[in-house]
DNA sequence: TCCTTCACG
DNA sequence: ACGTACGTGAAGGAA
């Protein structure tokens, strides 16, 4: 018994376009509906245990059915234009998957499924077919079942019909379907229908008379007056529409069940569709056979005696370069994958014969004395205008290795994943099977192809083949890719970066998370039950207010009862019901007590979970934090914080803003805090070089009164606090890349005044007007744009066919230039004031970074040095056409020190 | 897992 | 006709 998977291609081409959000590859090419179609195919491919496939598409050219229609009316809406591109990308992805595609001259896909399903279906074959379209219901049949995929919130969904199906849905069988469709007209198929006779009507009369012939015959004895004027009036159109909405059973399309035949759909040319279009989540479809990573794994070995280590670093000292993991399991390390030639890698698990700690002091020994050669070298190079700071050692995640390997600012190591992330800070991994496939044209097996749930530790002091393959990987991707990416960092402008900025970050980084920050339990506790108390009494009175209990975390729930249960005018919808957001609100807040505690209950809830108890659980022993800061997550540059995020600790609210009462200098010290001001906005100046801009700032005063009184030609002293208050939201919205709709949101105003507002200021600064323009030309040539030091932002979405998509685009390309440069300094900053502390032997640690502030922690007598240092070393961290301005302050917590 | 909301710069 | 300001991360609910 086969079982014959027949997809009407476009339609769930479409179907998958409209229902996938947009995706695109590396090279700006649409993906999202082959994307979809592809799910849709596996999806149905394995609930059948299908044996044959095949995919019908449409010619482009007008078949015959709808050449009659578009002669009489129109012709069908044009297909978007990133829709229009990945058809015959589909095309080339079947084929590759070896996957029949038919299509015939003359015939619409329905009439070669049509033709198809009747044709090969029987006892022995039982045929599905899949489209988004409905007409394809007149195909149901006793071995012809029709799946119509729906895509809803969380994921397709797939409705079956077998006759009995489209009966009990539409009251008619699968054959009487064509008539009622034929009746009621489809505009999407160009059906004309008959005018008046809607679905209800189409289904009474067939269900009635069975067919338009029949029921036509019957007229006189039609029910609605009206049904049987038009239907005696527009017969021959309805005939008409019948014969267009019927599918061909019988068109002249040579193809026979064997061609359906899967043999394999995962062959090497599908890897590499799959791969070049991105399509991660498909790759582990294919064997790891197919992967290609097994010529590598012949030269990866498992160390198993203390002789072969020393063997191993006695090589790697004479290599050119080596590629190294220490494999850490628990905060210990279990082992090392090192590699320093293509034949030589190494996994060395920690199970006896060396300690870890024994390795990390090798590979420490191994990078000094790599250090004088490499800065030697260095020495030379710099002098004769060839590259510097070449490295020799490649790693991966250099900073989570920190803690076992006391590596410090200078080592020549270059760190792979970080140089990935200034290749493509896009992506959301540099992992080495990332690195090996974007940059080495390889496919290897990841950690979790490897390994799955399991740990690599563990695996590896077992000895286990799979754990010493993936600790090789480790070790022969990162050296492998050291030249590749290295180059590229070279040709794109950013070795600079690399080396002397985000490399040596690594370190002052590690430094931070390592110091971590101190926070008083019994207070923190103190202020979730503070919180907690008055998240009781609220929760009281809300249901008292409300008149029925419910969960007030639950936005669908509060929809429910403030907009249909309490009747309130309700504002914007979301997708999935009434929008609850504290905008939307605060609008209702003065006129209903209920819904200003709801606002109270909210805020409070958000600091109890998030902060009260959500930042306890990070407490160490040693009484501190040590939150974890990524350096490769962003798509500007900036840092980012996890684990928990201490850059976002309330500060706008004055009850959530007590909570950094909590952060607190270990006994004998104090907090400095220094943050810039304006920092972004004063970029801006330099960058634009727009001359009024930088006038404004060297006379050092209220930037946002200033732009107002330029703005709207009114002396510094007669500025109001409003015309302050729009100027202070103008510049905010340059630098997110102005949007008249955006601003007039904001200010609550018109978007014919947010346009004047913004007209003006670009009158007044015509400089930062061309710079802005010139970000979106340049982003729209290139496919990116860069930072003051060259970092780069591609921004695929310029070169979007949707307004909306390009839109964002462009404001991106305005954005990123001025917030990356501005993460830039703030990485030069710390860099330098790290290397102070420590060059000093100061020990006053920098405890957090929070985008433009940096906060540390200063024993008493260094606190003044502090001070010093944090406002030189930011003030200098580059070389502006206006001044940076630092504001720093001290304090006994973090509150006390802002 | 995705969505909504909300905390920060 | 489109339906947003830029960049993040965490929690809770709904599925």
């Amino acid at each position: 018994m086969g079982k014959l998977v027949l997809i009407d291609g476009h339609s769930i081409l479409n179907r998958a376009f409209y229902g996938v959000p947009d995706l695109t590859n590396y090279e700006g090419l649409h993906t999202n509906a082959v994307y979809g179609f592809l799910n849709i195919m596996f999806k149905i491919l394995e609930e059948e245990k299908a044996d044959h496939l095949a995919v019908a598409f449409d010619l482009n050219e007008p078949t015959f059915r709808h050449k009659m229609y578009a002669e009489y009316k129109g012709t069908r809406k044009p297909m978007p234009e990133e829709l229009r591109e990945q058809v015959p990308l589909m095309k080339e992805v079947l084929s590759a998957m070896e996957v029949p595609v038919v299509t015939l001259a003359g015939y619409e896909a329905d009439d070669i499924l049509g033709t198809l399903a009747k044709r090969l279906a029987g006892e022995e074959v039982e045929v599905s077919i899949v489209s988004g379209d409905r007409d394809l219901l007149q195909l149901a049949d006793t071995h012809i079942k029709i799946r119509i995929p729906k895509t809803n919130r969380n994921g397709t969904e797939v409705k079956d019909y077998y006759p009995e199906d489209v009966k009990r849905e539409y009251q008619v069988t699968p054959v009487e379907f064509i008539d009622v469709k034929a009746l009621m007209g489809d505009a999407s198929d160009n059906i004309p229908g008959v005018p008046t006779i809607g679905e209800k009507t189409a289904t009474n009369l067939i269900v009635a008379y069975k067919t338009i012939e029949n029921a036509y015959e019957h007229l006189e004895e039609i029910k609605p007056p009206r049904a049987k004027k038009a239907l005696a009036e527009h017969y021959d159109m309805a005939v008409m529409s019948k014969e267009l909405a019927t599918i061909c059973l019988d068109c002249p399309v040579a193809f026979s069940y064997e061609d359906a035949k899967i043999d394999n759909l995962y062959t090497p040319e599908a890897y590499q569709y799959m791969k070049r279009l991105g399509f991660q989540s498909f790759l582990s479809r294919f064997d790891s056979q197919l992967m290609g990573g097994s010529p590598a794994e012949e030269h990866f070995w498992l160390v198993e005696e203390y002789a072969g280590v020393e063997q191993i670093f006695e090589k790697a000292s004479q290599a050119e370069r080596v590629g190294f993991q220490l494999i850490l399991d628990h905060g210990q390390v279990s082992g090392m994958g090192i590699c320093f030639d293509e034949e030589e890698c190494y996994a060395v698990p920690v199970n006896g014969f060396v300690t870890g700690a024994y390795l990390c002091e090798k590979l420490e020994a191994l990078l000094d004395g790599q250090r004088g050669n490499t800065e030697e070298e260095n020495g030379r190079k710099g002098q004769s205008g060839e590259e510097t700071c070449k490295a020799f050692a490649a790693v991966l995640d250099l900073k989570s290795q920190l803690t076992h390997l006391k590596l410090d600012y200078g080592c020549p190591v270059a760190d792979m994943g970080v140089a990935g992330y200034l290749l493509n800070p896009l992506k959301d991994t540099y992992g080495y099977e990332d690195l090996a496939r974007d940059y080495l044209d390889m496919n290897v097996p990841s950690k979790t192809d490897l390994l799955g749930k399991e740990s690599l530790g563990a695996a590896l002091v077992r000895g286990e083949e799979q754990a010493v393959n993936c600790a090789c990987y480790m070790g022969y991707i990162a050296w492998k890719a050291m030249p590749v990416l290295t180059e590229k960092l070279r040709q794109q402008g950013m070795d600079q970066l690399f080396y002397t900025m985000e490399m040596p970050l690594i370190y002052s980084l590690h430094h931070m998370e390592q110091a971590g920050i101190r926070v008083d339990k019994e207070q923190l506790k103190a202020y979730g039950e503070n919180l907690k108390g008055m998240l009781e009494q609220l929760e009281r009175e809300i249901y008292d207010l409300a008149e029925e209990e419910f969960n007030i975390n639950s936005p669908k729930q509060l929809g429910e009862v403030l907009f249909e249960h309490k009747k309130l005018p309700h504002g914007k919808k979301t997708k999935t019901g009434y929008s609850t957001a504290a905008d939307v609100l605060e609008k209702l807040a003065p006129d209903y007590p209920l819904v200003r505690k709801i606002l109270d209950y909210r805020q409070y809830a958000k600091l109890y979970s998030t902060y009260a108890e959500g930042l306890a659980v990070y407490i160490g022993e040693d009484g501190r934090i040590h939150g974890t800061f990524n350096q490769t997550i962003t798509a500007t540059g900036r840092i980012s914080s996890t684990e928990p995020n201490l850059q976002n600790i309330p500060v706008r609210m004055e009850l959530g803003r007590a909570i950094r009462k909590v952060f607190v200098p270990e006994e004998g010290c104090v907090f400095v805090d220094a943050d810039y001001s304006q920092i972004e906005l004063r970029i801006l100046a330099h960058m634009s070089a727009d001359e009024r801009l930088i006038q404004a700032y060297g006379e050092a005063q209220d930037i946002h009164a200033i732009t107002a009184s330029e703005v709207f030609h009114t002396p510094i002293k007669e500025v109001t606090p409003l015309q302050r208050r729009n100027a202070k939201a103008v510049n905010f919205g340059i630098v997110y890349g102005i949007s008249a709709f955006g601003l007039s949101e904001d200010l609550s105003i018109s978007r014919q005044e947010a346009m004047e507002y913004i007209q003006k200021y670009f009158e007044t600064y015509p400089g930062v007007k061309a710079f802005l323009d010139k970000q979106v030309a340049d982003g729209k040539e290139h496919g990116f744009v860069t930072t003051m030091f060259g970092r780069r932002r591609p921004i695929p979405e310029l070169k979007s066919g949707n307004f909306m998509q390009r839109s964002f685009g462009e404001r991106v390309a305005m954005n990123s230039p001025i917030q990356g440069t501005a993460a830039d300094i703030m990485k030069l900053a710390m860099i330098a004031v790290d290397q102070e502390l420590r060059t000093r032997n100061m020990k006053s640690r920098i405890v957090l970074q929070v985008h433009d502030e940096l906060l540390i922690e200063a024993p008493k007598e260094e606190q003044s040095n502090v001070t010093e240092i944090l406002e030189d070393k930011m003030k200098h961290a580059a070389v502006l056409r206006v001044a940076l301005e630092v504001e720093a302050s001290c304090g006994n917590s973090w509150l006390d020190a802002k």
